[in-house]
RNA sequence: GGGUGAGUAGCUCAGUUGGUUAGAGCGCACGGUUCACAUCCGUGAGGUCCAGAGUUCGAGUCUCUGCUCGCCCA
């Protein structure tokens, strides 16, 4: 696909156009393994369902994350050979679309009802269209591996129909039902909506104390009118109370007391005069009055109040709704008609001032319910909705949980989960909306028949009247979407082969905020439908915050920085992806810092130029295969690293199977950076750049590590690995493309001990002689001389002597590596185990010095003994299990060593 | 009020059956421009792992208490 690799790694060059490629092929769809023999159709496989994001506006970062670890783990299952199907999809978000769409049509000056109900949808279309465009394209930036051909969306010909089997089939079954009940209403929505959907926030209000004049012997009610001052005139007996919401008064039909209140007990039983009404009420003992709130008497509203709706329920009070859909009063509310609510609230005030009946006004914080989508102060309100009976479906969702069905990571969230389920209340579905699934009931003019059906019906199945006329309400959302498992899948039709393949679902992977809303409601809905959770594993994502910790809002002044679109322009989608891959653990959230994204970047450029390095030098050369060069042909740096890159690969599986993708990540990173960029390949420079060397081996073997790490690391950097991948030589991998390459497996005979312990005595030697070049300035271009006692190490030492010259850039001519040797006079050491090396670097060091160098290096070996002695002196050595005592011992024999070495270095310099 | 998460280097974060020198990136200090990379290389400094108590041979990791910050539910 490539010529020849750019300078540096330039994303924008690339991204586009990959992802393109990788679509036309059809890598992205199941039947593409099935069809090149990568999958097989019967073995395991793997389905994700994308979380659908509203088509209201343009994703943010939460939905870059949903999108980066979905796909990674889309990627990784589709290598490892599972047929692989990642279902991507959008929501209709009822009321927040809606909302948008009203709002830019008050914008010309048109309300919803002057366009008309058929008019108004198709306005919401077109808006769909178009921010649905978008979050697609935004979508295919983030390069994500989905199956574009299988997109639905909730309002779709088929998922319209699922919602209409499910409400259907949900009604027959007597789980869902019609009443009126307490809702939580939204007076500009002019819709209920669930519980979920209102947001508690702290206000500072008041705490209004008033009273109502009792009825006695010697006062039988008001004699002059409300308003003229006068009205309670007369009256000798008031019950006081607070209420914090006064406009609600007009539609009281009781006051409370608790029985056991010494303050007002004797008035059970009696009756008050409603202020402004004029309306006798009973008072009434109720055991859900706290005696220590307000004057321990409360006004009851049964239809504005949760509490006093269950109070009136109890005690059979009228139900009295002062309100109108928008919040104004209404008729009920007697003079105050026509207020909106706080504008009547102000004026009851008043009018209790004047009338006396004002008792006193205290400072009140408390949290008062707004609505979700446009930040409205609900009004608790009785009203005739539809519902779902949670409680049996909340049993079965459980059950999912608790058998093991399905999991939860982190598991603490599935306390959370359980604790919601086991008080849960029942859910309403019906939204006074337009935008939405039209509720699938229909009532009879002529007769009492209220029926749900899933095709629309043309008479009354009853009386068999054609006046009939379905339900003006939708659905909430969080119905349709709460089906997206099996929906999206085909369902109803049972026989639908994506449900048959795929379903149940492997994974729901999403943010944590949503778990109520959405995963809780999914899970209900399969296990009543479908008898089966909808997926087996929820892997719950934190928030994203900024590098503050700050929740990142549109409002903030540079919300732009944290636009997922202009950090792909400045970093990369690549750098994007690793970053929000690696920057956080599981259901913790994430304060995403630059400086990360930086470090993203250039890691991809990082692997950039090691590729560039490789292909370079591989250039015009056939490159023999790994498998074609005998062990033998192999050096030390070779062994190693390839036991390293076999390691490597047997953690990664083992984290990945245990959803640690984090970890991965960063695991692969040091990898390559640390290991194979910063060792091998330099030590690989030794015999590519000589002719005489058997280059073969080093070019094989930096061809085999980089395919193999690009492998491990395509999930998390799709773009710069398949870039890289196909820039490879044929030989050395296998497929056309990196997305449905195999994902590597360890190869146990590649991990090698002794390589790894050669190594790292060389790379401390490396790192010692390094140091002391620092510490006594030696110019990096300078060759120094070293002798080298290497004792049982000589061998090996010998055979990369080339390479110890090379990293520590010594002087060949002057590098001895012995057996033992005499010291060497004016020189530093470096003490590595039993290893010294001695660099006599001429008029350069200072005895003083070095001995401070040695004598500091030796007080932190003597202490470090100290402590393993004590430990192995001490109930250690019995208790402990014996490999880790044994291991100890090891240790300090190793240390004691090095320690003897070091001392003799202080004495050489002291004689 | 109930539940829950976090507190580790100046900053942002890792640290998964408890194992003994606690890591990374950035930042900082010093040195480096021929031969993949200054989006880089080499060297170094920097931590009472929030506090206290406990369990244990051994605690950043487990238990309890407290403090600070956050979130969820009521």
């Amino acid at each position: 696909m490539m010529a020849e690799l750019s300078k540096t790694w330039n994303p924008k060059e690339h991204e586009q156009e990959l992802y393109h490629w990788w679509e036309s092929q059809g890598y992205f769809k199941p039947e593409t393994q099935i069809e090149k023999g990568l999958a097989d159709k019967n073995g395991e496989s793997f389905c994700i369902t994308m979380p659908p994001p509203n088509v209201t506006g343009i994703l943010h970062l939460g939905h870059a994350m949903t999108a980066a670890l979905e796909d990674l783990m889309t990627r990784y299952y589709r290598m490892r050979g599972l047929e692989s199907l990642f279902l991507p999809g959008s929501d209709h978000a009822g009321i927040a679309t809606q909302n948008v769409v009203e709002r830019k049509l008050a914008e010309e000056g048109i309300s919803r009802h002057e366009l008309g109900r058929e008019a108004f949808i198709e306005r919401v279309w077109q808006w769909k269209e178009k921010t649905h465009a978008r979050i697609t394209d935004q979508h295919r930036q983030l390069g994500i591996s989905c199956d574009w051909d299988r997109e639905r969306f909730t309002l779709d010909e088929g998922l319209s129909h699922a919602v209409r089997v499910a409400f259907h089939t949900l009604y027959e079954r007597d789980l869902i039902y019609r009443g009126p009940y307490m809702v939580n209403w939204c007076p500009r929505c002019e819709s209920a909506i669930s519980d979920l959907e209102v947001e508690p926030e702290e206000h500072d209000s008041h705490l209004w104390f008033i009273r109502y004049p009792v009825i006695n012997d010697s006062w039988s009610g008001p004699q002059h009118p409300w308003g003229s001052g006068r009205w309670a005139e007369g009256a000798t007996e008031f019950i006081q109370m607070a209420t914090t919401r006064p406009e609600t008064i007009v539609g009281d039909s009781g006051v409370a007391i608790n029985p056991e209140d010494a303050r007002w007990g004797h008035l059970a039983g009696h009756r008050a005069v409603l202020p402004a009404i004029g309306r006798e009420i009973p008072i009434v003992a109720d055991e859900a009055v706290l005696p220590e709130f307000g004057t321990g008497a409360v006004k009851v509203t049964p239809a504005h109040d949760p509490t006093d709706y269950e109070i009136g329920m109890r005690h059979n009070l009228p139900q009295i709704d002062v309100m109108t859909n928008t919040g104004t009063m209404n008729a009920d509310a007697g003079p105050y008609e026509g207020l909106e609510r706080y504008d009547c609230r102000k004026a009851i005030v008043a009018d209790f001032e004047k009338e006396g009946l004002l008792v006193q006004i205290e400072n009140y914080h408390h949290t008062v319910g707004h609505c979700q989508r446009c930040h409205t102060v609900i009004e608790p309100r009785i009203s005739t909705q539809w519902f779902v009976r949670a409680k049996p479906l909340a049993e079965k969702a459980m059950q999912a949980v608790h058998s093991g069905e399905m999991r939860i990571i982190p598991d603490r969230f599935e306390k959370t989960f359980f604790h919601w389920m086991e008080n849960i209340r029942d859910w309403c579905i019906s939204r006074q909306l337009w935008w939405g699934h039209r509720i699938p009931v229909w009532y009879c003019q002529d007769c009492d028949a209220v029926w749900s059906a899933v095709e629309d019906p043309s008479t009354c199945p009853k009386c068999g009247s054609a006046y009939i006329y379905q339900d003006e309400d939708v659905l909430d959302t969080w119905f349709s979407s709460g089906l997206w498992p099996f929906s999206t899948l085909g369902w109803p039709d049972k026989d639908a082969p994506d449900l048959q393949r795929f379903f149940p679902t492997s994974m729901r992977e999403t943010g944590y905020d949503i778990l109520f809303f959405w995963v809780a409601r999914e899970t209900m809905l399969s296990m009543e439908l479908m008898g089966h959770a909808p997926y087996s594993t929820v892997y719950l994502h934190g928030l994203i915050r900024n590098e503050y910790g700050k929740k990142i809002s549109k409002s903030m002044s540079d919300a732009w920085r944290y636009d997922p679109l202009y950090i792909i322009e400045e970093y990369g989608t690549d750098a994007l992806r690793y970053t929000l891959a690696t920057s956080s653990t599981p259901g913790n959230d994430m304060n995403l810092d630059p400086r990360r994204l930086e470090g993203a970047r250039n890691f991809a450029n990082k692997i950039w130029q090691a590729a560039r390095f490789i292909l370079m030098n591989i250039e015009g050369v056939e490159v023999l295969p790994l498998s074609a060069i005998a062990d033998a042909r192999l050096s030390l740096e070779d062994r190693w690293i390839l036991s390293r890159l076999h390691r490597l690969t047997g953690d990664v599986f083992d984290l990945m199977e245990s959803h640690q993708y984090g970890e991965v990540g960063r695991r692969v990173r040091d990898f390559l950076w640390d290991e194979f960029c910063d060792w091998y390949i330099e030590a690989s420079k030794v015999r590519l750049y000589n002719e005489a060397a058997d280059r073969d081996v080093p070019r094989a073997v930096l061809l085999n590590v980089l395919e193999q790490s690009l492998r491990l690391l395509h999930p998390f950097m799709p773009f710069v690995t398949e870039a890289l991948w196909q820039a490879l030589p044929q030989s050395v991998k296998s497929g056309a493309a990196l997305i449905i390459a195999s994902w590597p497996r360890q190869a146990s005979e590649r991990l090698d001990d002794e390589a790894e312990t050669q190594m790292n005595v060389l790379m401390e030697l490396v790192s010692g002689i390094r140091n002391v070049r620092a510490e006594y300035d030696v110019q990096v271009g300078k060759r120094v001389a070293a002798t080298v006692a290497a004792g049982e190490y000589q061998a090996f030492l010998s055979e990369s002597r080339e390479v110890l010259i090379t990293l520590a850039r010594l002087d060949a001519e002057a590098l001895e590596i012995k057996f033992e040797t005499e010291p060497v006079a004016q020189s530093a050491s470096v003490v590595v185990g039993d290893v010294v090396a001695y660099l006599p670097l001429a008029g350069l060091v200072d005895l003083d010095a070095e001995r401070e160098r040695l004598q500091k290096t030796l007080d932190n070996l003597e202490k470090r003994i100290q402590g393993v002695e004590g430990r192995l002196n001490g109930p250690f050595a019995q208790k402990a299990p014996a490999h880790v005592v044994e291991k100890e011992r090891e240790r300090l024999g190793d240390m004691q060593v090095e320690a003897a070495q070091v001392r003799e270095q202080i004495a050489r310099l002291s004689n």
